[in-house]
DNA sequence: CGCCACTTTGAATTAGCTCAAATTCCGTGG
DNA sequence: CCACGGAATTTGAGCTAATTCAAAGTGGCG
């Protein structure tokens, strides 16, 4: 049994479906398919669109002035891309696809004025950025509360996650990330990630498939859970069966 | 000179003096005057209002299942509150005021309707939200490349600029938090925030007030920025004056 | 088949943490 | 006004988790 119930999962599948529906109903929308490596749009790139991925998978990259990356989101169907050029009216990271991909993007200010006639639209916008600030607030509690093996496991975790609330299978994740790419967004180095994920398997928290090491089976999303579980709580017992 | 030009600090200040005024016109808002250590809302109870701080300074507080808490969020005068709570129709917070100040507080349902009238409310609104998110990225970014004194300092760098944007002087701050809670919204423990103050002082990038370490005077702004350039280039050493 | 990028693993190093003690600050009550 | 006590801060000393450096190992793909 998954942590997400069915029926949650159902539902968030659903309320993307319908995002979708809504937004190609209402709106004249340009599609274009990306491949991995591709920007779908850049840092300091005057901002008039946002963007809804529907297919694909996407990372945002926050980039300092002095030359500094740092990813700071990973995206899935159904997210939207670009809320943070609205404030400044050019984009503040760049959005980099990780693999092959549909992105749908739009005129903000069309959006608005649709908005106008379909008030449910401005509700599924402002739902999308407030789970974005919720999963950011997420994020940076991982990267100051938890050492780096639970860390690695929560990102699992969220991944599998993601997926769930897409509707599609979660014991079987495809990294489309170099350990690398997961250390930059995981605050640690590749060697770090690399033996915080030998460690999980070696506990069987994870199974590596057969082939490629980029493949991981989870066979229960609850033991990544509670494997957090231990690393944050110090010293209690061995088998202190994490209630429920 | 300060690193925010006088104009750019006017329509900062501007800016907020008008989403207040704007908010004021619109809508039924209810004010409330809060001391430090009040919970303006708390995670778990159901989100109907969003806030917006007149004045004071206000925490944001995120809470695990197993007890971890992690400050995720420093707000000020002019700065939106409960955007968490959209999505999920829950706060998934608690704000915690830090000091004696203003909270604005008014229906979210009410201030989509005055959006109808006026549009002009809703661009505040996705601008505020905005800013959030791209604040957030930042602080990311911050936790995840730099080490913790430069954290520190860039810490200090972000608060001086807070004031600034309000038209506050920033050669002088008081923070009003303990050397715990900063550690914690910083991912260090008080002893290393502790540790990088002295470090900065030594250095004379900051100085410590007369009496009083919670007072911290801040000569230069662009002092902190060197200070943190100079952690994040490993060798560059132009003016290498960091031992002594 | 062989190259190249990615990954794993080990060994040494270090930044930051933990533990501990001394000091300062500040509110409270005598 | 001063003495007292608790909370916050500073600083030192050792320890540990994570990094850096280095060397194999592995897989994908032309």
């Amino acid at each position: 049994m998954n942590a997400a119930t069915p029926q949650n999962a159902q539902t968030n599948s659903q309320r993307i479906a319908t995002c979708l529906d809504l937004l190609r109903e209402a709106l004249p929308i340009q599609r274009r398919v990306v491949h991995a490596g591709d920007a779908l749009y850049q840092a300091g790139e005057r901002f008039t669109n946002l963007h809804v991925l529907n297919s694909g998978m996407v990372k945002i990259v926050n980039l300092s002035p002095d030359g500094r990356e740092q990813v700071v989101g990973l995206h899935f169907r159904g997210d939207w891309l670009g809320f943070d050029g609205i404030a400044t009216g050019s984009y503040g990271c760049d959005a980099i696809a990780m693999d092959t991909g549909e992105v749908w993007t739009f005129r903000y200010d069309a959006l608005l004025e649709a908005c106008v006639a379909r008030p449910v639209l401005l509700s599924v916008l402002h739902e999308a950025m407030s789970r974005e600030i919720g999963r950011d607030r997420d994020s940076m509690m991982s990267l100051c509360t938890l050492p780096a093996d639970a860390r690695v496991a929560d990102f699992l975790r969220n991944w599998a996650e993601a997926l769930s609330d897409r509707g599609l299978r979660t014991d079987q994740i495809t990294l489309r990330m170099t350990r690398a790419e997961i250390g930059n967004y995981l605050g640690m180095t590749l060697e770090t990630v690399s033996r915080a994920l030998s460690r999980l398997a070696r506990t069987d928290v994870i199974r590596f498939a057969e082939k490629g090491r980029r493949e991981i089976q989870i066979p229960q999303v609850e033991a990544l859970s509670e494997f957090i579980q231990r690393c944050v709580t110090p010293a209690a017992a061995s088998t202190t069966a994490v209630m429920h």
